[in-house]
DNA sequence: ATTATTATTTTGATTAGTCAAAAATTAGAA
DNA sequence: TTCTAATTTTTGACTAATCAAAATAATAAT
């Protein structure tokens, strides 16, 4: 059984290597995602290496192994089917799970998790929109995402409002970002916090990153 | 905060003392319910009270503190809200929830434990009858009833027999009623004057009602 | 091509929790 | 009471995970 830590550095590695498009991560990167000083990452992916979890490469990167891809995308879906419950059955708000969840995902049997997967409905996809991988470790073929994560110009599906706010909402609906809309990112600027867009054939305007992040969209 | 192993020797000191009706519990029962050499139960007991969670005197036993007491009967709340979430909401067995129970009541936080209770309608009893402490750290207090009066389909311990004459006495030793022992009322038929019940995990079996009223149990 | 900067690895220490086995103490039996 | 048996405490050692700081290697800058 692999301990917590060893779970953590597993799911961390993962996460980094989807984000990024790349299968090697940096040693930095690690560290720093863990909030761990540089040799005790190092140190650790040693052992991770011994367990055959990781290859790893002195002064290059580490690499997850099949086993590891595997434990990895099992935390995904532990973390994920954690944060759906902790939402839709206990009505937490969705800024508050990826804490609690952190904590769970190590301590719940697979059959208890099991167990509650099916009383969500096999949901496909968590609060944030991220996919959960299925029992066999894969991602379902759409992905919900925000406009700051997803790709630009192609036509995306709104698919939720992440804000239930009056406020919020009547912007929206304003904009023409109802559920089923189709919308398309047109450009994004992290320095001047922007992303302009369009949705339908309207005029295309701009909302904040803030903003941005409450749009739920897949492709 | 405490780590998952001090709770767990706080809750086992409190749990003895509680079994056994007295406030002092030697050293060799708590090595022994918590599968830890001597050595090792002597040793932590040393720093929980550094932590001023117990009273020790060499040779002689340990002892909870009220800060002790307060996070003892905490963990119990914990442990058996957890244990009532596992049958009512995801349907498991309650022979199995005490194994899932004992890693999941050391992850879960104050916030979404107090939820997953409200989400149970803040139940008093867990599934094996024992009383759930309140938030204050009290426990509530059990109702005896016999048979007839009774929840069905609902485990329930066996309180006292209240008939002394033998032939009775041995009948409901044979069927395993014995006072501590869980059993469960499967069924009530007025008409047929009947009570079906099973006691643990034994066949189920019939009683008249007469002597259903003879058999004291407690939630 | 050197030097300066940044990233990574080593080294030596620390903490929590554990065990095995030796030493000490208490309790029980003769 | 005195000796044996059971219990408890001490001691020394070990593992997992961590950090700080020194040593090393790779990258970027001049």
């Amino acid at each position: 059984m692999p301990s917590a830590t060893v779970e953590n550095y597993i799911k961390e590695i993962l996460i980094l290597s989807i984000d990024e498009e790349k299968e090697i991560v940096g040693m930095g990167e690690i560290a720093k995602s863990l909030k761990v000083a540089p040799g005790t990452a190092t140190s650790m992916i040693k052992t991770l290496q011994k367990d055959k979890l990781v290859t790893y490469v002195a002064r290059r990167g580490v690499n997850l192994t099949s086993k590891g891809r595997k434990l990895g995308m099992g935390m995904l879906r532990r973390h994920r089917i954690v944060e759906t419950f902790l939402v839709e059955t206990l009505g937490l708000d969705w800024t508050e799970i990826n804490q609690e969840a952190e904590e769970l995902e190590h301590a719940i049997s697979e059959k208890v998790l099991d167990r509650m997967d099916k009383f969500l409905g096999r949901p496909e996809f968590d609060p944030h929109g991220d996919p959960i991988p299925t029992k066999e470790g894969k991602f379902a073929a759409r992905r919900i995402q925000n406009l700051i994560k997803c790709r630009q110009k192609e036509p995306l599906t709104v698919k939720m409002l992440a804000d239930q706010s009056a406020d919020f909402l009547n912007f929206a609906r304003e904009k023409g970002m109802v559920p089923g809309a189709k919308i398309e990112v047109l450009s994004r600027d992290l320095v001047s916090d922007s992303v302009t867009l369009r949705a339908g054939k309207t005029k295309s305007f701009t909302v904040g990153t803030k903003a941005a992040k409450k749009i739920l969209v897949s492709n």
